[in-house]
DNA sequence: AATTAAATTTAGGCAAAACTAAATATTTGT
DNA sequence: ACAAATATTTAGTTTTGCCTAAATTTAATT
């Protein structure tokens, strides 16, 4: 598998390509930021290696090998970023670029060996599930804080925004997984909320709760 | 830098390409098991570059700037393969082959930070130094368990030969880094040697003592 | 010094992975 | 249902890194 081909099955995974509606090449190509031209050429190429199920026109979706090999790839890409963060003192804004790299590193026991290292964590720092080594996982009871009555609760989770920008806002403003959440209040006008997080209460954007996860505490 | 670049430099520099006779493209072109002509083209590239001096014909021999770089590949590789063998229990014949792809890995904070988790080692695990930051490194004193006297006693300090077979050999008979081998007898007829090592005696080929470096104890 | 041998370069090509522009299918709107 | 808009594919190019075969330069030998 080349580095190329590895990307392609990543981004058609994360579109939803494991389920029954094909994905289409345009949408491939905007998220992988090449053109439909170059999509068509590599799911060709991908259903030669039987990896993808591809008929013109008809959009692509992902075979059975093609799911492995997305999960193979995403299990390296977040245990890296577990590593990096545990291990390295990365910051969760800065884990994503070099994980992008150590991903295609070819090695079964380094993989492993990280894994057992890091105690075979079940999470990547943002809150998304790492996939065992074959293939399962488990997607965290959440939901969005923006979701969240007043007076609610919650234990922060993970992010569904993961760009650096997002991610250094909550660093500022000390918003981390595992860190508890109260909504003390929701603004009508704008949507936006007060809420309460260790000792200090601040005012955050529909947007912000929007890409924040936590899980209700009951 | 692409890989293939970063592969190029490193093996000009391990070829000698840093002092003042040039390395030749055949040379080049054996070590890399590729062809002279792909050598030419390259060379005409990092010519461009700024990071070999190259006239047709004449061979190839690193600029400042090219050294620099071929230092910091080889600072990336030898500390990960630290790593390998310290964090993930590799074995010293497995290290290699993971750390070829590791040493491309683009990102100075990670490297830096892989050394500080390391303690900042100064050798790999084959007794080869590690240069720092800014390209300083120390070779061992040492010299071939070969060139030894007999009755001699040194530590083991390194490796010459980093091929997996010769290191599983070593790994069959116990001779690590750090082990204290004492000659026992150099045998005239083949120049073999018997070694003690640890409470053991053991037969050794010339061939074998000549790979092997020791320091020796005053 | 001339000729042979060896090393090196040039020329032309190939495969991967991208691109642009043009052609063709599909979908949408009325 | 049919024209217009949109999506997708095809055809032809580019770049990188490699190759083979032929040409050229340098080195070695007699």
């Amino acid at each position: 598998m080349t580095r190329s081909e590895e990307n392609y099955i990543k981004t058609i995974f994360h579109l939803g390509g494991n389920s029954t509606s094909p994905i289409s090449t345009n949408a491939i190509a905007e998220q992988m930021e090449t053109k439909p031209s170059s999509v068509t050429d590599m799911a060709k190429k991908l259903a030669d290696k039987g990896l993808v199920h591809y008929k013109k026109y008809q959009g692509i979706l992902l075979t059975e090998s093609g799911i492995r090999l997305a999960l193979s790839i995403i299990r390296k890409h977040r245990l890296w970023e577990v590593f990096l963060v545990e291990k390295l003192d990365f910051t969760w804004d800065e884990v994503h670029e070099v994980a992008e790299q150590l991903e295609h590193i070819k090695s079964e026991k380094l993989i492993d060996q990280i894994d057992a290292l890091l105690g075979y964590p079940k999470y990547d720092p943002h809150g998304d599930p790492i996939p065992s080594k074959d293939g399962e996982f488990f997607e965290r009871d959440k939901q969005l804080l923006s979701d969240m009555p007043k007076a609610g609760v919650g234990v922060c989770v993970g992010v569904k925004d993961t760009s650096p920008t997002f991610l250094k806002f909550l660093d500022k403003n000390q918003i981390a997984l595992g860190i508890t959440i109260e909504v003390l209040e929701i603004e009508e006008f704008d949507q936006s909320l007060t809420i309460q997080i260790r000792d200090k209460s601040l005012n955050i954007s529909h947007q912000i709760a929007a890409n924040l996860y936590v899980k209700k505490q009951s």
